[in-house]
DNA sequence: GTTCCGCATGAATCGATAG
DNA sequence: ACTATCGATTCATGCGGAA
């Protein structure tokens, strides 16, 4: 049943054609953040918006298939403004998916403390991204009190790394309610979280930018996994799923397009320890 | 062209049927949340969820003929858990609302900071809504500087304006001089929202539950609307749009069709006073 | 070694300009 | 009329140099 050829493996191709050749039921989660549809024709890999729900249909059956009956998927998504309007590809999406047998499940909300800056006339920065959950059945796996804990020591890590000066900032930042939180976990050992998820987005890579800081998924994967399950991200990009789940002692699979971002990805998986302690910040 | 008649009224009686005896482009800005999808039948406004898009496209057609082109409609709307799965009835009505020729400009999240506790095995508790901005026009009346916010938590209150951080940034600058000192404090001073508002959920002195606090529809009547413009809500509940409007001085008319909320509006609305700086539980 | 400050930069968007 | 490109706007963050 488990067919460890897939284990650990970053593979360099088109999602859909890999896909295909991946086992049945064999991946506990897949976490991704495909493409962002992108009007610009001109783009290599843009998704024309009124495209999108097509050209993600057939990836999102294949994801369906690889999928085992009580894993989930994690599909970190947000439309894009088209002629001052928010496009509907994103829903439309859900709907599709539906069609296609997925339940949509919940839909967590990723608010992102540093947003893109930005000022225009008929709208404010857009600070926030969704985590649509689908899952193939009502029951399916939940280790609730994985980010519980972590919760609570992510916030003492992140705390005692902290200047004080960084503490202060915080504390004054606009609308973050990042210092407060803080305030409120100390002395708090457990708690359980919400379906609204405070990150900042990653800094730390000059020359690549990740799609998502590691802490995302590395929250996904320890709610929806155990060690030894596998974790599929069949848009890898820089590879931060997969670092996440090498990461916390999980299989990885690992699927990218680009020649440039896959080396990227080899790379960056390549420099993590299973088991290693976070060093968050 | 201004009919005073619909001036600061509170109205008993059903929406769609008042909402019809209102004139053309007459409203400045809609702010609303309807009752939420309830499968209960015997609750009071309970819909179903399956019926729900029905339900409120004729509404939201009126509310379409009674805004002004360049007006907003604010929803105030999250979809229910239907059998473990988010129920499609938001994204549904957004997409059918477009084709009745809104635009859907803007998808703000009101983030809970302190939601309703609960512990479900296969969900987290729900601590954010959406509020979502629709428009008739591409361009529209949005007056950004009305919620510009201090540097500290926005949410709270406006009489310190002086973070710890920016004070002793202010102190440490007197070192290097003075004429740079003014330019960072002005800069530094006030700063634009994003898309993401956090707000408490209101637990304060009403017997009924509000749908929202009232800083909620004070924010997006301050960014939407100028003093003496005209704010509806279609569906009043304990009257916390009316009464945000009054407090800022626009007009508002509110339509309630069940007595007992209609007279808590009345009430609550009474006790406004214009004007009157904020400090409410 | 710490703390503090300056500065570059980022999954953005709009409007104007040019082809 | 329609598309492509560019400049302006804006602020949280982390990094590096300085005190």
């Amino acid at each position: 049943m488990l067919d460890s050829s897939w284990s650990d493996r970053l593979v360099l191709g088109d999602c859909l054609t890999v896909l295909e050749t991946m086992p049945d039921n064999s991946v506990d989660l897949v976490m991704t953040s495909p493409p962002y549809a992108d009007s610009r024709k001109s783009t290599y890999g843009g998704v024309h918006p009124d495209q999108y729900v097509a050209w993600f249909l057939p990836i999102a059956a294949q994801l369906q298939r690889v999928l085992k009956p009580d894993g989930t998927f994690i599909l970190n998504i947000k439309e894009k403004v088209v002629e001052s309007e928010r496009h509907p590809y994103v829903l439309e999406l859900i709907l599709a998916m539906r069609k296609q047998g997925w339940l949509w499940t919940e839909e967590y909300i990723w608010h992102k403390r540093n947003c893109t800056p930005g000022k225009w006339p008929n709208r404010f920065r857009d600070a926030w991204e969704r985590c649509l959950q689908f899952n193939r059945q009502k029951k399916f796996k939940m280790y609730q009190e994985a980010v519980m804990v972590p919760m609570g020591d992510w916030a003492k890590t992140r705390l005692k790394n902290l200047s004080e000066t960084d503490q202060r900032r915080d504390t004054s930042k606009v609308g973050s309610g990042f210092g407060k939180k803080i305030a409120n976990w100390v002395g708090r050992d457990k708690a359980y979280p919400t379906n609204v998820l405070h990150l900042a987005t990653e800094c730390s890579n000059k020359n690549h930018s990740a799609a998502y800081p590691i802490e995302l998924p590395t929250w996904f994967i320890k709610l929806f996994t155990e060690e030894n399950d596998l974790v599929l991200d069949p848009f890898l990009g820089s590879g931060t799923t997969a670092a996440a789940a090498k990461q916390l002692g999980r299989r990885y699979t690992g699927i990218e397009l680009h020649p440039t971002y896959y080396n990227l990805a080899v790379e960056n998986v390549e420099r993590v320890t299973p088991h290693q302690l976070t060093l968050l910040g």
